[in-house]
DNA sequence: ATGAGTCGTTAACCTAGGTTAAAAGTATGA
DNA sequence: TCATACTTTTAACCTAGGTTAACGACTCAT
């Protein structure tokens, strides 16, 4: 059984509206999420209330923070950019049946390595280019981003303030 | 069979003299290794010559280019910063087990789920904290780090110049 | 329609960190 | 022992991006 099978078995159905939590920083939840409708945005608030953007999320995307499966509070909150839809899978249906049915653990790899992938790009952007080459690579790999979400959010995805993001644009309508 | 009884099965042991490479940025390497003696870093190098560290290997730590394990080149280096022994345990024979071993496939699972959560946490501290908080996290979970490796390549790792190094604990011993 | 709230832009000013270069400290090897 | 080479520090100057604040454009809820 693969992992979309699992969640369709085990999975509950949330459908959510706009602005809500699915879950908040702080609190437990050992669930993994699905998207099967909507877009959504998981992110750090930190000591002194700022935001910072782990991801994006859009529909088929999979997310769950690793410290809760873990037995730890979350580590961000994910909210709803619009109405969304999700299905939640418990992360103890994915352990036991991962633990007895190979096809499940290895789907369960195949989602981790794509995972890393993703984690070990966004590493080597932050160490390796400046802001501006970010924000072109980020358009080259979402070309649409603009219409999913606000420019201030894409900021504080790319590890910039909205001013400094508005900045970087116009230098670069003046560059061509 | 867990991984670690796969290295010793199949794994085939390296001794590596120091500033030797393990694997360099470009080529194709299929292998996953396991660090049994000595210090290496993980390493880019961009296009105008910079390098930029990517992480620190010490014993008992598992690497691999996700990327090359997909058939792709390398995209950075690894060094042995002193000398080193390693097994190298070519993906495939893990791959094999896995999809036929169901305790090969969940030692994959721990070990991609451990190196998420490092990334995670990379990714966190990247967006989140400022130089001077990064290098007090390394401070505070690799305490010997200064023995370990260079100040210069701690710089590179911090994503941060070795002058900017040089003032930021300059600037700690000051305020303390 | 009107007021309140968010969004994006712009400007002025500030700061963390980059760049270059020089000098001092430390290893290493002939 | 001396020389060569790397590491670290320091200084001077530069730049990307942060901060604060103002303003116009849009969205809403009333």
């Amino acid at each position: 059984m693969n992992l979309s099978q699992l969640a369709e078995m085990y999975g509950e159905s949330l459908s959510l509206s706009k602005m809500s939590y699915v879950f908040s920083q702080g609190e437990k939840s050992d669930s993994i999420y699905v998207v099967t409708e909507g877009v959504l945005k998981a992110f750090y608030i930190s000591e002194d209330g700022k935001e910072y953007i782990k991801s994006f999320l859009f529909v088929g995307d999979t997310i769950a923070s690793l410290k809760a499966l873990r037995g730890n509070a979350c580590s961000f909150s994910l909210l709803c950019l619009r109405d969304c839809k999700l299905l939640k899978l418990p992360y103890k249906y994915v352990l036991e049946n991962a633990s007895r049915d190979i096809e499940t653990a290895n789907s369960v790899i195949e989602l981790l390595m794509a995972f890393s992938m993703k984690k070990e790009q966004r590493e080597y952007e932050f160490l390796c280019l400046s802001a501006e080459q970010r924000y072109q690579n980020l358009l080259k790999r979402t070309p649409n981003i603009h219409q999913e979400v606000t420019q201030n959010d894409i900021a504080r995805y790319l590890g910039i303030t909205p001013v400094a993001l508005s900045r970087i644009k116009k230098l670069r309508v003046i560059k061509n």
